[in-house]
DNA sequence: TTTTGAATTAATTCTGAATTAACATTAAAA
DNA sequence: TTTTAATGTTAATTCAGAATTAATTCAAAA
């Protein structure tokens, strides 16, 4: 088993990869972004240890790097800051596993001999939240495991406001994650009132909770009742 | 801070619980699986020690529980026996930390530390006086934990005088605060009267004290009295 | 088929005006 | 000097209409 620890601090570099090697692991270490790169596309690895902030580049362009050449590899994000934003956005590219620093050795351990497991079983992640359940890969939601027809948009949307637990959402900040570009303030947003109707149609339909409040004047956020 | 001890052990329980108490940190206990669930559900807690062999239940099935009710309270399993297989499952179900009996307190202090500082850091920023508190990220007003129903403007009006403690406010300036625009001093202010007793009035009736102070003449100050 | 913009309707919040109450100042009376 | 009454100013309260924001519907665009 040889796997690739991407990390720019040295130091945890090594003690992670010295503690892997105790354990029977095999590890190699890239530095950078570059160097990263070019190691996985020269070699293959089992799993992937991957640091989002690196010197030269973006973790998460890495993460791409990997699924649009279908490569297999399992991939552990470690971060220093972990918001449940950052983790889904991890999830959607296709990480296996999320973790925060500091973690223990130990924990990583697991976590990745889990990983690897669970790779061998095709098991899948998802998101669960109350009856709710968002396969991350399959992009599919159930509710109650009977499973619902959203569209792409109604995905993104649910994923944001769950995504972002209990925090309001202005009406311009849903409208320009769903677009994606910069939309500016000036723009007209009222589409946005057509995909939060359609999705709460849609959960209640299915016997969903009405977890998406409206906060007049400012917005609206996901909350438990 | 407070903390629940899930262990049927009462000795070890008692001895940690002890242990914390003189360092700060508030101890609740639970010795079965029904007490457990019933305090999970009625109380928040900073954080959760779980013993995973209890007389009536399975440890793993309170962390289900958790877990699906989307509770975000920390969870450090503390387990007799530590196999592989147990420690992945604990992992999976989302537990945060794992530590085998038998252990030292300074360390199950150290890390459940960690751990809420972790937790702590991506936490929800919060400005709080005395018994209010005003998440500033989910937009809700709370006094004693009780969630209050204010406007846009009411909450704006809030932020504005606490965020002036001690210091008188002229209608004027909360007109043009409130209102955005640099209003001048000609126009009709005594829409202000409405917000201030509005805003009195839901405090009031929520239980708060009376920290909206009228200065004849001037104005308006927060101050706690 | 899905997404978006426009038009219409509904709901909520905000604000100005009117009324009433509280306070401050002044001046006359005790 | 102190009290009281008269007067004017400021604040509290109330409420209806104005303004804003959201929900709904539907048709056009992607």
């Amino acid at each position: 088993m040889k796997i690739l620890i991407i990390e720019d601090e040295q130091e945890i570099a090594q003690s992670i990869a010295d503690y892997f090697k105790t354990n029977g692991i095999q590890c190699e270490t890239a530095g950078n972004y570059a160097l990263a790169l070019n190691k996985i596309n020269n070699y293959d690895y089992d799993c992937i240890l991957l640091d989002l902030m690196l010197p030269d580049g973006d973790g998460f362009d890495i993460l791409k790097e990997l699924k649009s050449k279908n490569k297999t590899e399992g991939v552990i994000i470690i971060s220093a800051k972990e918001t449940l934003d950052t983790r889904i956005e991890g999830f959607n590219l296709g990480a296996d596993d999320f973790l925060t620093k500091p973690f223990h050795l130990s924990e990583l351990l697991v976590r990745m001999q889990a990983l690897i497991r669970r790779k061998n079983f095709q098991g899948s992640n998802s998101i669960v939240f109350n009856e709710i359940t968002i396969d991350i890969f399959s992009k599919t939601v159930s509710v109650n495991n009977q499973k619902l027809d959203l569209t792409k948009k109604e995905i993104d949307l649910l994923l944001f406001l769950i995504g972002n637990n209990k925090k309001v959402l202005s009406k311009g900040a849903i409208a320009e994650h769903l677009s994606g570009d910069m939309a500016d303030m000036l723009d007209n947003h009222d589409f946005i009132y057509a995909h939060i109707k359609n999705l709460k149609k849609k959960l209640h339909a299915a016997g969903s909770g009405d977890y998406i409040k409206t906060i007049y004047g400012l917005g609206y956020k996901w909350e438990n009742e």
